[in-house]
DNA sequence: TCGATTCGACGAACCGATTCGACGAAGCGC
DNA sequence: GCGCTTCGTCGAATCGGTTCGTCGAATCGA
């Protein structure tokens, strides 16, 4: 492996002046750089990372804290990685996992071994111990996610206002007409784990409730199918009947919409149903009124964030406004007037693999 | 930031003997370790990473090349990510994501620079290029599926045995009873790529062809919908119709099954549905017979492979027989005798959030 | 023509660990 | 009591870059 040393020799400077020529930080006439430039070709040099890493104290790696529970895999999260991934690239970055179970550790062990230079943390909780853990340590970190916006206040963060997301969910439910709904909110253990998401979720539904004078029944979802299944049921069948269901925890959609069917409901007619936070082209997904997560725009902004947190910039937040996806509007109780629809058509997307 | 020297300091020791006392390298006594360990814990020390790098030549990180095309997401991807990661870690190594869209140039620069010290590429085509370019290189590589093993040979690999899981579904099909079936195939694009799972599952479905006799029309998937929908209903639609759909391009699944609903056709008495393969994270999806993709078992034997590579070892290849799931198994045609199943029923799933 | 300024390149210190050779003290046999 | 080995520790070289101070040569104005 070629070193600064022999591209030096080759192109008979010092290889402080090769340095200059790569870095730029100093003038070399232009002879000098050619020479330089044609001697890395010939030799095929790359400059080590940790020589340059321990000199200048920079590493140009992130490193993600991809949440990790007892086995379970959320979609969303290799979604998010691979999209905060190529944020960081456009900024110069490399990205590093950190998926060890309790983050708290693995993420102080990457920060003082500067290994990174920031950290990214998802699926924040309210108290979250990581956050703490890395702000003593004064190392830079940027969230997606957020708790209850205090304890944070000393970090940037970026987060889809999940409280208006919901809360323009029932809006727009109760606006078509409907008067009985059912909100399907994140399953126990994500509010038990007081997941920022999970906790505005509930927060947004009771808001609008209010607001709209609606019949909001909060139901939160659960990760055993047969709890499930029997939740959904109960709150379905109870009477008078809901005839919109809101759902922010997606990842049982499936499970829902056949124990819908299961249960003779055909939608929309009998049963809306409104998504919260979808991933934005999911293929063959039913053609249901919904808000989508905007993935590419949070991992941009909190890879963004985590940047400029190096740099030393005061800490930042991005709440971001919900929209209803175009596609698809509430539809009113009954269903629309002018076509039957016993089975959902499908939509189409160009971003299907 | 506490350095090495500060412990020694602190200690009353030479940098070297805190150094042994961290590797255990040589003999120290329990005395002065102790001494050493004190001062480590007081002053929160933690051995800078590059410095270790720079004088070990061993960064103790892995790089994974996910695949990348145009604005494409594969929701395995990220699941492959989170598990390989988890075996990285088991293995004392972090993961770093290479997301660049051509690999190869993202991933010579890491393998320069010394950023990782072993790489481990998915989706990998018949000559791929990342192959050639990092054996070029002399540097150690394991490799997420193969192509047709040839070019491979001086590189570790694990794969699915793609052919012989296809073949197995046709069998087991024919077996059930089927004389007509449709194996829905990968998508064009990933046929044109030359991916090894697209290839080998193609080759796969012609060779039980040939063995069971049975009528096997072949169809490449699609990933534009209009399109995929077309191809479907054509060959649901041909006479004389088929009684089995063998799909191995799962990720539009939900539009698959939504098509073959809107044709009138029953699930399983008109037309079984064999799966081979699996999707991340399907809590709730239909029971169908199934060939499952054993993502944790090909993680944790990828980075075992890329592991023992750095360490010099010689290439090995792991070709992983398929097996069919437990819960259900093909059902022949006219569906089974003892009950009618007008909404295929949802399963349960252990790993379902 | 001479002193002041600018330009381009060099040399050496430095970042923080690892690791090898060396060395003093203690333990051993005779 | 003397030489030899063993044990525990130290000091210094080393990895490969970056960066600051310096210095000779060229350029400039008076």
């Amino acid at each position: 492996m070629a070193t600064i040393k022999d591209v030096a020799e080759r192109a008979g400077v010092a290889p402080s002046t090769v340095s200059y020529v790569l870095s730029g930080s100093r003038r070399i006439s232009e002879d000098t750089a050619k020479a330089v430039r044609a001697a890395i070709a010939e030799l095929g040099y790359h400059p080590r990372a940790s020589a340059r890493t321990l000199r200048s104290a920079r590493s140009e790696v992130l490193v993600l804290a991809v949440p990790r529970e007892s086995g379970k895999y959320r979609a969303m999260d290799g979604r998010f990685a691979i999209e905060i991934s190529d944020a960081a690239r456009g900024h110069g970055y490399d990205l590093l996992m950190m998926t060890e179970p309790d983050g708290v550790d693995g993420l102080l062990r990457i920060a003082r071994s500067g290994l990174a230079d920031a950290a990214v943390l998802m699926a924040v909780a309210q108290a979250d111990p990581r956050v703490a853990a890395l702000h003593e340590l004064g190392f830079p970190t940027a969230l997606l996610g957020h708790g209850d916006g205090r304890e944070e206040s000393g970090v940037s963060w970026v987060d889809l206002d999940w409280a208006a997301a919901v809360a323009l969910a029932v809006h727009e439910t109760a606006a078509a007409g409907h008067r009985r709904m059912v909100f399907w909110a994140s399953a126990d253990h994500e509010i038990e784990a007081r997941r920022g998401y999970a906790l505005h979720g509930l927060a947004g539904a009771r808001t609008a409730a209010a607001e709209t004078g609606a019949d909001v029944r909060v139901q939160p979802s659960a990760a055993d199918p047969a709890l499930l299944r029997g939740r959904l049921r109960a709150a379905l069948m109870a009477a008078p009947a809901p005839t919109a269901l809101i759902v922010q925890h997606l990842i049982p959609l499936p499970l829902l919409l056949a124990e819908v069917a299961a249960l003779g409901l055909r939608v929309p007619q009998d049963l809306e149903i409104v998504l919260v936070g979808s991933l934005p082209d999911e293929p063959g997904g039913p053609a249901l009124p919904r808000i989508d997560l905007p993935v590419g725009q949070m991992s941009a902004a909190v890879a963004g964030l985590a940047v400029e947190a190096i740099g030393g910039a005061a800490p930042r937040h991005e709440l971001i406004a919900p929209r209803m996806a175009e596609s698809q509007g509430v539809r009113p109780p009954g269903g629309p007037a002018d076509r039957p629809a016993p089975v959902p058509r499908m939509e189409t997307q160009n971003r299907c693999d």
